[in-house]
DNA sequence: GCTGTATGCAGAT
DNA sequence: TCTGCCTACAGCG
């Protein structure tokens, strides 16, 4: 599930189970042999999310592992040890009583100090992350001919934001996904920036992306509760052809660059 | 068993 | 703008 917040969610979890602690390392997939040996008996330091991106350093050597799930990727953490391998299973930590296995991700490699930081340089700054700042996005975003929606997610501007957060924030700020980056006020992006990190936090802590206001619950509109397959409440994501919570207009999508983006045409109508 | 789909991104065209 | 790729699972026959 990996938009930034499961990122963060996931350092925190790796952290708390293995930060500090000897582990096991392996790769019983066999595509990540060489580096997993190398940390094997190994201490891991610490895991830290930037955006998208996972790194986990460890006391013995200055690389680090580079993890980035993509789209299906998974990192799955269990309270049992040595469990049989189920599939393929690129990496697997194990300490005394814990098990972290990886699966399907598009990165995972041991990276030097160079390496990280280049990829560092490459990403926008992270709502997240206390160490965010939101101007370095302000001053793509405010001199791009892009659609708004474009560059919510394109992570050179922003890191972290994926499809649904994009689609709900643009959502929740009466913001047509189609207008320019140029076109965005300094209020609206400062808003927005606000939003996209209470939002973003707050999915790091729940594990769920939750982005209807309480006064558009289903309860409080007297309908019943709804469940998405991602887990949490959501305006328009994956809500094509179904009504608008806000104002009952039916929710469209579109494909754009690549991605199914999906928006209110009443709630949100065309500058 | 097969097909379609998924919260992503790089590299080719 | 398009294709390929990493994997698991739901829905279908």
């Amino acid at each position: 599930m990996p938009e930034g917040h499961a990122i963060h969610r996931l350092a925190g979890d790796l952290n708390r189970s293995f930060a500090g602690r000897q582990v096991q390392s392996s790769s019983p997939q066999g595509r990540f042999v060489a580096g997993a040996a190398l940390l094997d008996g190994a201490t891991l330091s610490a895991a830290e999310a930037i955006g998208k991106h996972l790194f986990i350093s460890f006391d013995h050597t200055p690389e680090r592992v580079h993890i980035h799930l993509g789209l299906y990727g998974r990192f799955a953490i269990v309270r049992e040890s040595g469990l049989p391998v189920k599939g393929a299973v690129r990496w697997r930590l194990v300490n005394g009583e814990t098990t972290a296995d990886l699966r399907g991700p598009t990165a995972c490699a041991l990276l030097d100090d160079i390496a990280v930081a280049h990829i560092r340089a490459r990403l926008g700054p992270d709502p997240i992350r206390a160490d965010a700042e939101p101007d370095r996005a302000w001053q793509r975003i405010s001199r791009s001919r892009s659609p708004i929606a474009t560059l919510l997610m394109d992570q050179r501007v922003l890191a972290g934001v994926g499809n649904i957060y994009r689609a709900e924030v643009l959502f929740r700020h009466e913001i047509d996904p189609f207008m320019p980056g140029s076109g965005l006020s300094r209020q609206e992006w400062n808003d927005v920036w606000a939003d996209l990190a209470a939002l973003m936090k707050a999915g790091a802590v729940t594990g769920r992306i939750d982005t209807v206001r309480a006064e558009h619950e289903p309860e409080a509109m007297g309908r019943p509760p709804r469940h998405d397959n991602h887990g949490g409440e959501v305006y328009v994501y994956r809500r094509a052809s179904m009504d608008c919570l806000v104002c009952g207009t039916s929710v469209r999508t579109q494909s754009l660059a690549n991605r199914r983006l999906f928006w209110c045409p009443r709630c949100q109508p065309r500058r």
